[in-house]
DNA sequence: GTTTTTGTATCAAATACTTGACACATTGAT
DNA sequence: ATCAATGTGTCAAGTATTTGATACAAAAAC
């Protein structure tokens, strides 16, 4: 298997950026747990019918957002969310509670799923220091 | 006043997509109430010292997405969330709150804002159908 | 009916991005 | 010490995107 992944030529979206989006999701929901081993660029990129750099390009971007980690030869495994300064491990549950809790509320109010993207992008930025 | 709107050249994210994404928060978030009129496409672009067709890309988005309306003489305006089926007119105060509260317990969990979006991205793409 | 204001369409040029092939570096195993 | 497996860096080619200028279309005002 692809650890899940596929890719869609036709989206506007490039490939790199597909396959980073996926594992970005796949890791902080806890699908791909602490630990785990991802596939290597060559046989993903072989898996999914595309050159290695490719992949290698959204290893590296999460590896910038420090949600996996590279050693040589081992491989490239994923690193938890990063620990909570004063909470204990495992606050992630709550935000996938409050992720669905807000995609039911902004269904139920009408809103387009680009909509609610371009809301909570503009809130981020708005709460840079409240 | 550009009504708000701001763009950064050294952004990656292209100018058309900066007014676009800004224009679609303000406009959900009620900030821009519906009737209101935006700025021409040329007197936006003046004072933002880009070209008027940027902007109006920018505009045509925005009106695909059901936000505004183009009337041709006189200017365009700011159409109101759908009317929600059921349920009576702003159902948005609670997807504002719902967006609020998901920041918060994110930032808590010491999630960076990118990866949040990715995760709302993942989880929207999940629940097409539940 | 003419004019003026506004959005729309077109299109070429410039720019930026993405990809994929190849060579390189590192590291654990043998 | 050597080898093999893995991620990294480079870079040129192709592709796609974005922009801005200009001309066009519609519609309200006069």
């Amino acid at each position: 298997m692809t650890a899940g992944i596929t890719i869609d030529l036709a989206d506007p979206v490039p490939p790199y950026e597909q396959i980073r989006r996926q594992l970005s999701s796949l890791i902080t929901v806890g699908v791909l747990a602490p630990g785990s081993r991802l596939p290597t660029v060559r046989s993903l990129a072989a898996d999914l019918g595309i050159a290695a750099g490719t992949v290698a390009r959204a290893y590296k971007e999460l590896e910038q957002s420090g949600l996996i980690e590279s050693r040589r030869r081992n491989g490239t495994v994923v690193v938890g969310p990063p620990a909570v300064p004063n909470g204990q491990a495992g606050a992630d549950a709550a935000v996938i509670a409050a992720v669905d809790r807000l995609i039911r509320t902004a269904r139920a109010a009408g809103l387009r799923d680009d909509t609610l993207i371009d809301l909570v992008r503009g809130r981020l930025t708005s709460k840079l220091e409240p």
